[in-house]
DNA sequence: CTGGGTGTAACAGCTACGGCTACATCCGTG
DNA sequence: CACGGATGTAGCCGTAGCTGTTACACCCAG
């Protein structure tokens, strides 16, 4: 549970790209994000190749290069961003294999499984209502 | 995201106390439940003191020292164990404060504050349905 | 008083992440 | 076709948190 803060970092990215995108700039490099997240150009990079991956975000090499947001921003909710920056959901089972001799330690993994699985789901449901524009939308209210 | 198995140690320690406790076994020592769990003693114990400071089981001092269920595994709720061995939630803000004087960085983390509310909201609404008991029952059908 | 068990501090080892440097790679543009 | 600005990624360091362990003070039924 012990968070950290990649989803947050990668939202960030999204929600600046689309502000940007709102007054024009199609292209943005890495520089220019971490300039508003305040971090390290690498940082951003990293997280822009999860987006990458997943389908979120495009990139132009060469000169003139840098990054587009691959859809609409209304198109990509959130839990799209936490599919692409995934690393094994909230909870953890036990690091050291429990005691097969007890019958409880036998069973309960499974067990906790499938508890953890209903909890993550509901936290994609979640995550699936809110969009980057939505999340644009409330960061400039404020 | 990256998760910890507190949770995970800590309801594995109510449900052989549940097990235990249908055998007649009330009371319970740390070593015991270590054998189970395969950890130390000491890692159980700060468990249970999460445990006992959140009013699910009680300790006794002196000689026949030990565990015990404050009661009834049907009206334990998974929930109950969270917010024992709570540490912040599944999602953690910049680490760094992000740029002031850009719009973005300025309104993003109350925005994310309030979707983040709503996914451990759902989360806690998955818990809450589940009980020790459950679990103690899921894990010997296993 | 005794002794078995709790309560907790303190430390080591491990892992993961954020931040950073360095450098190879890519490809519009002139 | 070379140039140059930006990406892609390996690699390193410092920090932080957790697990596992030792050590020892404290507690109290018998």
């Amino acid at each position: 549970m012990s968070a950290n803060s990649r989803m947050t970092i990668a939202v960030h990215v999204l929600t600046w790209m689309a502000l940007v995108r709102g007054r024009g700039r199609e292209v943005v490099t890495s520089d220019q994000i971490a300039a508003s997240v305040n971090t390290n150009p690498v940082v951003i990079r990293r997280s822009l190749a999860d987006l990458r991956d997943a389908g979120v975000v495009v990139v132009r090499h060469g000169a003139g290069a840098g990054w587009s947001l691959a859809r609409e921003a209304e198109a990509i909710s959130l839990l799209d961003v936490y599919e692409a920056v995934r690393d094994g959901g909230p909870f953890a089972l036990h690091r050291n294999e429990p005691n097969q001799a007890c019958p409880v330690g036998r069973g309960i993994r499974p067990a906790l499984s499938r508890v953890y699985d209903h909890a993550e789901e509901a936290v994609r449901r979640e995550l699936a209502r809110v969009s980057v524009a939505d999340v644009l939308r409330d960061t400039l209210a404020a």
